[in-house]
DNA sequence: CGATGTGAAGACTTTCACAGCA
DNA sequence: TGCTGTGAAAGTCTTCACATCG
């Protein structure tokens, strides 16, 4: 924020990422926001105004100008942004320039869900591996990849430069998996295992538990019903205001 | 925050709920400490402090205090929370108390996952219906439930009170399950499809993409390459910080 | 004129630090 | 004494409002 000297050399063309700290609430909208502008360019859409971008992410359009300026974007006064640009430069800026590998851990329901969810290989992830301690689910093609033992899990990682690595096994085994993940080399964990896992300084975990987010969702539709029962309860008039 | 006269009253048997707004930040974090807790149930720990529960879920303290403090909470000062109450509380607040019934829209690899996730029914939620379009899913049996064709959705919202609906769908599909979703009663929706559903005033709707997860991941990852290389090529002093 | 880019205000969240109670 | 509960400070994120520029 302070640090706005030396903006103009590099808009031209610079070859360095990542100029600046971009804020993690930005961060979690960029992939949004390329989404969205890639299916604009599908539709053969080539220009953008923060408005219109805004409207479909359903976000404040100061928002989207705010997030896209980390970026030191470069929208047009007047007009609004070139689409294909700004896909170019929020795939550069979220790692998407280049391939990523990825292994996961966990064969059952969720992993072959993963293994074969096509928002992975579009945006440029491959996935290396699926891996299980099972014999039953050893080999079994899933979503276009074999399933083999955990064990062979170092050789791979080491093998393609897996850096990137998704737990998919129940909670029990959760632990196992990241411990296995990190000793193979992975530095980046995807944990969809309803627990927490520990890793060593340096190693970075993401969790995404199924059943939180339903938790949260009930969070919200109880109040609403509550507020609902409330205002029935006070009478019909306005006093308690009932929204989403 | 102002509201405090009455605590006592409320705290000996409160029959209500929510008796305050519970911040967007807490209430994501509830759930956590409440699989944190019941674990610790199961232990046989009847007490704990807000450090060792902060250790567990990998939080500040003073954050699980002021979280739990929302809830009216009842810690003994000098010794901790007893967990079983705290875990009590939790599910009154979240809505845990009692049981929520959910439709899944959507039969492929993801619908199956989240049909079989046992931490669904664990935490009071229960499957009334897997729903899909083509015919060659219908009447399977998945994860001990049978799918049926879309068209018996309202039947069955409007049968068994369903007021949460799950989109896991292919993105072409999550707008039209929506709309079935809305039209037939559903007032939340949980969408795992990579697009952004419209949907009426009033109907929320969370989204959780499973490839915007792994896009933040790479991020940091790339992040942290660009780091160690930028670590290499000044020198080997500590004048660039390469942290997590 | 119309849309961007951005200071500044405001809202929300986290963290500190300590009074107060068991 | 030890740990909770919470004002107040610090930090982060969102939104406003408008100067600025194509």
């Amino acid at each position: 924020m302070k640090a706005r000297t030396s903006d103009l050399s590099c808009k031209a063309m610079s070859p360095h990422r990542s100029r600046r700290r971009i804020p993690d609430a930005t961060v979690a909208r960029l992939p949004i926001y390329l989404q969205l502008l890639i299916e604009q360019l599908e539709n053969e859409v080539a220009n953008i105004s923060s408005d219109e971008l805004a409207a479909l992410a359903a976000v404040n359009a100061a928002k989207v100008r705010k997030d896209l300026s980390y970026m030191g974007s470069y929208g047009t006064r007047g007009v609004g942004y070139d689409v294909e640009y700004l896909v170019y430069q929020i795939r550069r800026e979220l790692g998407l320039d280049h391939e990523w590998s990825v292994v996961i851990v966990g064969a059952g329901h969720l992993g072959q869900a993963l293994s074969g969810y096509g928002g992975f290989s579009e945006r440029g992830y491959s996935i290396e591996g699926v891996f299980d301690i099972d014999d039953k689910k050893i080999d079994v093609a899933v979503g276009g990849v074999r399933v083999r033992h955990l064990d062979e899990l170092p050789q791979v990682v080491a093998q393609r430069s897996v850096s990137i690595g998704v737990i998919a096994t129940p909670a029990s085994a959760a632990q196992d998996a990241a411990d296995r993940l990190v000793k193979s080399g992975v530095t980046s964990i995807l944990n969809f295992a309803p627990v927490v896992v520990n890793v060593p300084f340096g190693i970075s975990v993401r969790r995404v538990d199924l059943s939180v987010e339903l938790q949260i969702i009930s969070y919200h539709e109880q109040r609403r019903l509550t507020a609902a029962a409330q205002l029935r309860a006070v009478n019909g008039d306005g006093s308690i205001n009932a929204t989403a």
